[in-house]
DNA sequence: GTTGGCACTCAAAGGTGACGAGTGCTATTT
DNA sequence: AAATAGCACTCGTCACCTTTGAGTGCCAAC
């Protein structure tokens, strides 16, 4: 899908789509010409216009008004247009900030990372934390909490921390609980929650473990201990995008929202981000997420020094403000990526 | 504020809230005159209704509209006219089978707890965790996460897990950091969080721990352990409000979306619930949640074993259904606090 | 190729009047 | 004396109309 356009075309349509950013209203052609001081008059540039339409780059809503830029539009102003700000100083400070002033491990960062994510786009701060179960196993333990209960609490090396509730059907003494404890520790040492899962269940086939009712009990616990959750995400100022003009209609927030609610599109959504490096952007439809609702999404990966990755981005309305939101998106996940590999 | 009215116009004040809860429409005499079949002719019902706005118990929007229940009388009708629903034995079951399937631990408890809510009475359900500091203390761990990080891992009786990374000035091994461990779980033994907390400060200046540097190291990071964080607090089912034909225009639906980013607003709000026993409600400007927004909210607590103390609830309209949602948010605390209670 | 001019289109904004739901008052019935 | 029927009145809603103006497309002129 290669768009070849003359310099002027090019140049009238960066002036459509950003001051359509800039101001959510279909704009004319004298608008164009009047604000970008181009030496031409509105005739061409409605000529130039009627081209682009043509080329499904710019719609109208209806004959006299203005006209409105396309998703085909807004993606080849991103892959060729834009002209990307710089992140500024009291920008870059705040990020940093952020990160390092949570204290509550790992979750705390990523919220905070999003929620200022959230602030300094207007936009909504998403953050999905590196899927644990690549992260390598640090420690296991069983906690006596009252009658047949214990807690299981899983922390890998990242400080990532899992935690479930057991029910047995046999009271275990904490002398019990400390010793089955030491035999998984050692029994995981060094390996990924994914191997470790792996080797749990092998384990439970052996036959020493059989016969060995400690054993097998602590086989069990643990197998449930590291079957993981859904992975954690974090969405942080929903309010924000009540301001954007195109959402104040009931219906379109009511889309959105149920979207929102439902977090395992997203994370399936942001699944495929994974794999690339670098700041990725999806354009309204290329979101798959609800189908109208002109949302689009812009996101980076990060890493951590046991090399999982996690996601972070933004995500607001298609006519977003895309020249500052990139810069932003990509510095915020290299100073995530920069903290969490400072093990 | 004692209100006296006669039982006929306490019978038209209940008709007429109940249908402006069930249309959303202000209602007129002959809408009540019919579609309750009292033998009473609209005339006569205009009377009543006449006195029923100079007592402040109706307004009319504009003169030839209907009425509408003013706050006063919510108030009212909940406190003296309203007839409750039954739990149906089909909300029941949701509710036990919610309450039971969540496995991890107890915030996934509390969160599927929340939807629960939010599904059945078709509002918004929240649920603040029973605060930590009054929790018995259990168990405090350090694990060793890499070059002088650790994370610290507290876990009280019900449950309860609050972790937190922390940053140290020397490296320590994990056999230093067992031994810490074990000193604090003696000392801390029995005591609650609040407790532990002012006998780690009071253990700081003792002599003997300034002299013996683990100690005093161990001391330091438990205090930080037992910092405790905000509270947690669960609202789920924010989509839905947006299906009440009040809350669909924009303006109204920032503001309340805005005052739930805000969690510290609602924790503020559900802590004076705290101490009352039973069904709490709160209509309109009593929430003093946002200014203007017709927002209600009917809460119960729910205890633990140990009691402490969680907040549940449901936030909805002021023209919200509260004969069937009192029910279901009291039998909901009583089930929490059942399946909180079997430890 | 660019521009000015002009006819045309169409949504938005404002105005008008019929309609009807609902009220308040009063005279009348029970 | 309480309940009712009747009636004039109010006022928002709806459907319909007109006006306005921003914006287009096209053509002839530069």
């Amino acid at each position: 899908m290669e768009v070849e356009l003359s310099a002027r075309s090019r140049q009238i349509l960066e002036a459509i789509v950003e001051d359509y950013i800039a101001t959510a209203e279909p704009v004319g052609s004298s608008a164009v010409a009047r604000r970008h001081a181009l030496t031409l008059s509105s005739a061409t540039v409605r000529n130039v216009m009627a081209n682009l339409e043509e080329m499904g780059l710019l719609t109208s809503p209806h004959t006299s008004a203005g006209r409105i830029p396309t998703e085909k539009a807004y993606r080849f102003y991103v892959d060729s247009l834009v002209a990307l700000r710089r992140v500024s100083r009291e920008e870059k400070r705040q990020i940093i900030r952020h990160c390092r002033q949570s204290g509550a491990g790992l979750s705390g960062i990523l919220k905070e990372t999003s929620r200022t994510l959230s602030q300094l786009s207007s936009y909504m701060g998403v953050v999905v934390a590196p899927s644990f179960t690549s992260d390598v196993f640090r420690h296991i333990e069983f906690i006596r909490l009252g009658h047949r209960k214990i807690l299981a609490i899983l922390v890998s090396s990242k400080g990532a921390v899992q935690n479930r509730l057991i029910e047995t059907e046999v009271d275990h003494a904490p002398e019990e609980l400390l010793r089955m404890g030491n035999y998984l520790n050692e029994m995981m040492r060094g390996l990924t929650i994914t191997q470790a899962r792996e080797r749990i269940l092998t384990e439970m086939k052996n036959e020493k473990a059989q016969y060995d009712h400690l054993m097998s009990q602590a086989l069990r616990f643990s197998e449930q201990a590291v079957t993981v959750e859904s992975d954690e995400i974090f969405i942080e100022g929903q309010a924000r995008i009540l301001d954007q003009p195109e959402f104040s209609d009931a219906a379109r927030m009511k889309e959105i929202y149920e979207a929102f609610e439902q977090k395992g599109i997203i994370l399936q959504l942001l699944s495929r981000c994974m794999t690339a490096d670098g700041v990725q952007i999806y354009i309204g439809s290329e979101t798959s997420l609800s189908r109208s609702a002109d949302i689009s999404l812009i996101t980076a990966r990060f890493v951590t020094s046991s090399n999982t990755v996690g996601m972070l981005g933004v995500i607001g309305p298609t006519r977003m403000g895309y020249s500052s939101v990139i810069p932003i998106v990509d510095y915020t996940a290299r100073m995530v990526s920069r903290l969490l590999s400072e093990t």
